[in-house]
RNA sequence: GCACCCAUAGCUCAGCUGGAUAGAGCGCUGCCCUCCGAAGGCAGAGGCCGCAGGUUCGAAUCCUGCUGGGUGCGCCA
């Protein structure tokens, strides 16, 4: 249920009456017809911009339309006043009884209110993270990790079928290079003194993987050329990354659905056959590039290349998918990748990249438009970066100097529920500033510590009229007398319920979670009001001192607050806090 | 040189498929606990929405051109 949309259609169902009426001429597009909140409550609960959108079509003055209008919705039993204002708008205030049965919807719906089926059920596959196979995910990987999952689960709350991805960089020479790092490690294992030389990975995860493998081989590689165990290493180390990387993801609540291989591309023709695709497309050529301007590399030369023509598709130049030699290019197993993606019959795609992938969207985006013939949208999200802070002083990162921060650092000192709020308290395309002071302080300066504060509130009051013997399930709650809901305040809180299927909607179809972030802040406020208020007007105290019925009416409106905040906390998948400490 | 992202209060940031007098927090000033958690609330001051044009009933929002910052730019993935 959402209420702006009922009453965008009770608006649609009057303006059709002033069409029959003979008002408006037949045959009008109402799509941009919309049903908002003012962006000032004193013009009333709701807005709709219906006769300043129609007077043009229908060749009459705004203002006449939205007179007519609104006495039509005058007539509705759950419209109090229609008036128009300012250059045509049409501000609608409702009957308090609409508020108060909202409570009661909301705590008959549950976490499930304000679930949403603007999906229709549509398959959509949300790749993220997709880090090379080659060691812990630090924190940049964090937040394309809490923003991908976190937008997964607002699409499934929107209403679609969402298949959260991981794309395996397995078949590069990134993991020779792991390979060649573990061997050395597993030459220490065996007592040997070894350097790690620039085209090595020094960290000393991989230090446990050299043993496992020695307890695992014995001396078998030992002293063996690249040859005999290059391959067999890879494939062990690139398992080992993944089981870790696994682990990261997992402590912080995330669960793929698909790990997909770039090396299952390979030798399997998957690779050929999305090309022969694009091939078929006739955008496919041999060919030469012009070096970039301004920035020529040294080295340059001409060279003839197999080229794909992704200008046709909205590129800015054409990109190569053959090295010179022949190989492919990095290109060419993503568009496989992407073609293996599009034939499995998804609706919608998104990918999530690291601000540094920026200049790969248009050519990633042109080759699934030419791939699926323009029909499956891919949106590409990028994630900027993160900038660390400890006590307001920036913290540097240096592989080298081994302080580089890893996921797993920041989930160990700052929990996973603040990790994954505060990673989504900005947009993705703003850099973060992360404070691992601020994270923690319990102040309103602090979103996390606010939202979960109004909770655990809620339920310090749900506990506290259990102690007094007052009935506070759900069931009893929306069978309570609710017209006593009727102060501003009160009303107040009700109203930003009523935002939150509308929210949903938005925040899903722009793909930004952080809105939910900032929506959940705002309820927080709304409730930490009315807490206060109760201090000056003990009838809006939650607890109505030996009234059990009066107490349940107020109570089950703090209640459907918190399952509110339940149900937003659910989509960050943070947990919800019982009790502040 | 080109592409993409960003620019809103002193600071950190919201701002819905274009809507009315642009909103929060911090900081600043002043208030509110015999009362469900003051870990909170209320009020005040604070704006050329980077600059200049354009589109229209209407622009922080869309378009163009600038300025400043970030990211990237053929045999690295």
């Amino acid at each position: 249920m959402n209420l702006f949309t009922d009453i965008r259609a009770l608006v649609v169902e009057k303006l059709d009456d002033l069409v029959a009426d003979g008002v408006l001429p037949a045959g009008l597009d109402y799509a941009n017809v919309a049903v908002e909140p003012p962006r000032d409550a004193l013009h009333g609960d709701m807005a709709t911009n219906a006769a300043m959108v129609l007077a043009k079509p229908a060749k009459s003055k705004p203002r006449d339309i939205a007179e007519a209008l609104a006495a039509k919705l005058a007539d509705d039993p759950r419209i109090t006043n229609a008036e128009v204002a300012g250059p045509g708008f049409l501000n609608m205030r409702l009957e308090a009884s609409i508020w108060q049965s909202l409570v009661a919807n909301v705590l008959e719906q549950g976490t499930n209110y304000g679930q949403s089926n603007v999906g229709q059920g549509k398959r959509i596959n949300v790749e993220f993270v997709s880090a090379n196979p080659t060691g812990p995910l630090h924190v940049g990987h964090t937040r394309g990790a809490v923003f991908g999952d976190a937008l997964s689960s607002l699409l499934g709350y929107a209403g679609y079928d969402v298949d959260r991805e991981y794309y395996i960089n397995d078949g590069g020479a990134q993991v020779d290079v792991l390979a060649r790092s573990v061997y050395l490690r597993y030459l220490e294992a065996h007592g040997q003194e070894v350097a790690f030389e620039d085209e090595t990975y020094p960290g000393e995860y991989l230090i446990e993987v050299g043993q496992d493998l020695k307890d695992e081989k014995g001396d078998a590689y030992v002293g063996q050329s690249e040859s005999v165990w290059l391959s067999e290493i890879r494939e062990y180390a690139s398992d080992k990354m993944m089981d870790l990387i696994r682990a990261d993801l997992a402590s912080l609540g995330i669960k793929m659905d698909v790990f997909f291989s770039e090396k299952s591309l390979y030798g399997t023709g998957l690779i050929e056959a999305a090309l022969k695709s694009l091939e078929d497309k006739g955008l496919i050529y041999e060919g030469v590039l012009e070096p970039p301007k301004g920035k020529k590399p040294e080295d340059w030369e001409p060279r003839v290349q197999t080229l794909f023509k992704s200008t046709e598709h909205g590129d800015d130049v054409d990109r190569p998918v053959k090295k010179s030699d022949g190989t492919w290019t990095y290109f060419a197993p993503d568009i496989a990748y992407h073609y293996d993606k599009v034939t499995r019959g998804y609706d919608a795609l998104i990918d999530i990249f690291g601000a540094d992938h920026g200049g790969y969207v248009k050519r990633m985006k042109a080759a699934v438009s030419a791939l699926s013939d323009s029909k499956t949208p891919l949106d590409i999200k990028l994630t900027q970066l993160v900038k660390l802070y400890k006590n307001g002083e920036p913290f540097k990162m240096s592989k080298r100097a081994g302080t580089f921060v890893t996921l797993r650092d920041v989930v160990e000192q700052v929990g996973p529920d603040v990790a994954r709020f505060v990673m989504l308290t900005r947009k993705n395309d703003a850099t973060l500033d992360f404070d691992f002071d601020k994270v923690l302080e319990q102040s309103r300066d602090n979103p996390v510590f606010y939202v979960q504060y109004a909770h655990a509130r809620i339920r310090s009051v749900l506990r506290k009229a259990a102690e007094q013997g007052i009935a506070v399930d759900d069931a009893t709650l929306k069978a309570a007398d609710l017209s006593n809901l009727a102060h501003e305040s009160e009303i107040n809180v009700a109203k930003k319920l009523a935002e939150w299927p509308r929210l949903v909607e938005i925040a899903a179809r722009t793909h930004e979670p952080h809105r939910v972030a900032f929506y959940l802040y705002e309820l927080a406020s709304e409730l930490h009001g009315l807490w206060n208020k109760g201090n000056e007007l003990p009838e809006l105290r939650f607890l109505q001192e030996g009234n059990a019925a009066a107490s349940q009416s107020k109570i089950a409106l703090a209640r459907s607050v918190a399952v509110v905040i339940a149900a937003g906390l659910g989509i960050l998948g943070v947990t919800p806090a019982e009790e502040m400490r």
